[in-house]
RNA sequence: GCGGUCGUAGCUCAAUUGGUUAGAGCGCCGGUUUGUGGUACCGGAGGUUGCGGGUUCAAUCCCCGUCGAUCGCCCCA
């Protein structure tokens, strides 16, 4: 045999739990976005390069190291998406997608990074998306939060997860808070991690959330956001609060939550759960009014989240298997061909038929049994129309005179007697 | 990118301080039995113990490397 070949690292085959857990989400998310109305949206996989290049600034590490960038035939740097927003803002500007005025956008597939896996955390990935681009509002965090919310409330984990809220303020509050934050760190800067340290460099707020205990008690002692808060930005951040309050989305000021990329503004949030280690977000999100004009679009105003599917699936209960209404087995070879066509009528009649290739009559029903269909419909060979047909329902799940009758009333009329047990 | 743990039939796992021919259940294939409510019987195939090197009379077991999985760190758009 030749050597084998094996998926490439951080990637996965999905197939039976797994891709029911995954549809299961992706169904949920479907039909709790219509609710809300926002429009199906579907980008390249690949863009240029330069759209996630520009959104996220040149020089980050994420950009240098973490995506999947290569060359074409023609010379062109392309990128596997890493993210959603930034080539939804793309199709925005290109195709002039103001005319829509407020614009309310959900999407869904693979995303792209090259980090080292773990839990929850993958090459390959998949996300749900939802996005409103053009409303400056509060009432359009709060609306993109409850869809948040609801989808997993529909999703049955409501109970696993919390929502974290918390504001970057405007361009003034930040710039006035990052300046407060890097002064009280380079204060104490001996008493800082090393890892720390050279986010105080980089990206002074992330330092708040730092794991390290020797942290803990300086980012304790950090100058909060609420002293360099401009009026406007207290008043948005009260609007987005009182909305969530309105509409019964409960939710945990978490004053340590920021962003690392100056275009986000205003509302940051996450829905976390403890129950998947340290990958806990399942839900990330916030106001980005910067980036539209960033890469190049009229300055627009747009809040948005993500969401990780293989990290919902993981949360949520089994789903269950397609489940087959009846398997259909001719009780000798000579009935082969009236199995046959009695499953293909009950099919188009909308009952679900299991049909086996091989196999005597005993070994088919073996084989029903253990693909768990609801009931089984032995076909005799036999001219004695009483005697045609037998109906066998199988499990004790209250449902068998439904499928029975079910059945009885997709067959075609010439079957006019069924013998067998039901309940 | 850094550190810990793990890698044995298709799957889930065994295998005495390093010791003979690496086992079981499930699944798969074949047969028997004759009909069906999650459960019959008999048999069979299937492994270079992830891969490569080393130590040893002898390695699934010890050492090194590598690939992969997993947990944490970094990062997190």
């Amino acid at each position: 045999m030749a050597e084998k070949i094996q998926r490439v690292r951080g990637t996965q085959d999905l197939f039976g739990d797994d891709i029911a857990r995954f549809d299961h989400v992706v169904e949920t998310f479907n039909r709790v976005r219509k609710l809300y109305g926002f429009r199906r949206v579907d980008t390249p996989i690949f863009e240029p390069t330069a759209v996630f290049a520009r959104s996220l600034g040149e020089t980050t590490d994420v950009v240098s190291k973490e995506m999947y960038s290569f060359e074409d035939r023609g010379g062109d740097s392309l990128t596997l998406r890493p993210e959603f927003t930034a080539g939804i803002c793309r199709a925005y500007i290109q195709n002039g997608w103001q005319q829509h005025g407020v614009l309310k956008l959900a999407a869904h597939g693979p995303l792209f990074r090259y980090e080292r896996p773990q839990k929850g955390r993958y090459r390959q990935f998949h996300q749900l998306d939802a996005e409103v681009i053009g409303a400056a509002e509060p009432a359009a965090d709060v609306e993109v939060i409850a869809l948040g919310a609801q989808l997993l409330s529909e999703l049955g984990i409501a109970d696993k997860v919390t929502l974290q809220l918390n504001t970057l303020g405007d361009a003034e509050t930040r710039a006035a808070w990052r300046e407060a934050l890097v002064a009280h760190f380079t204060a104490h800067q001996d008493a800082l991690s090393g890892e720390s340290l050279e986010r105080l460099a980089k990206n002074p707020l992330r330092i708040l959330d730092s794991k390290a205990e020797c942290d803990r008690p300086l980012v304790a002692a950090a100058p909060g956001i609420d002293a360099h808060m401009t009026s406007a930005a207290g008043a948005f951040f009260e609007g987005v609060q009182k909305g969530l309050q309105a509409a019964g989305v409960d939710f945990v000021r978490t004053t340590s939550l920021v962003r690392g990329f100056d275009y986000y503004r205003h509302t940051a949030f996450e829905f976390v759960t403890v129950h998947l280690g340290s990958q806990g977000t399942v839900i990330g999100g916030g106001r980005y009014d910067g980036l539209i004009e960033t890469m190049g679009g009229p300055s627009t105003p747009a809040v948005g989240w993500a969401a990780g599917i293989e990290r919902l699936g993981m949360l949520v209960a089994v789903a269950t298997t397609d489940e087959i209404d009846v398997a259909v087995i001719p009780d000798a070879p000579a009935a082969e061909s009236e199995a046959l066509a009695i499953a293909a009528r009950l099919r188009s009649q909308g009952v679900s038929v299991a049909t086996a290739y091989r196999g005597n009559a005993k070994r088919r029903a073996e084989l029903a049994a253990k693909d768990d269909v609801g009931a089984i419909l032995f076909v005799r060979d036999t001219q004695d129309a009483d005697q045609k047909l037998n109906f066998s329902g199988r499990k004790r799940d209250g449902k068998g005179k439904d499928r029975f009758q079910r059945v009885l009333s997709a067959l075609h009329p010439t079957y006019d007697a069924m013998g067998g047990t039901y309940e």
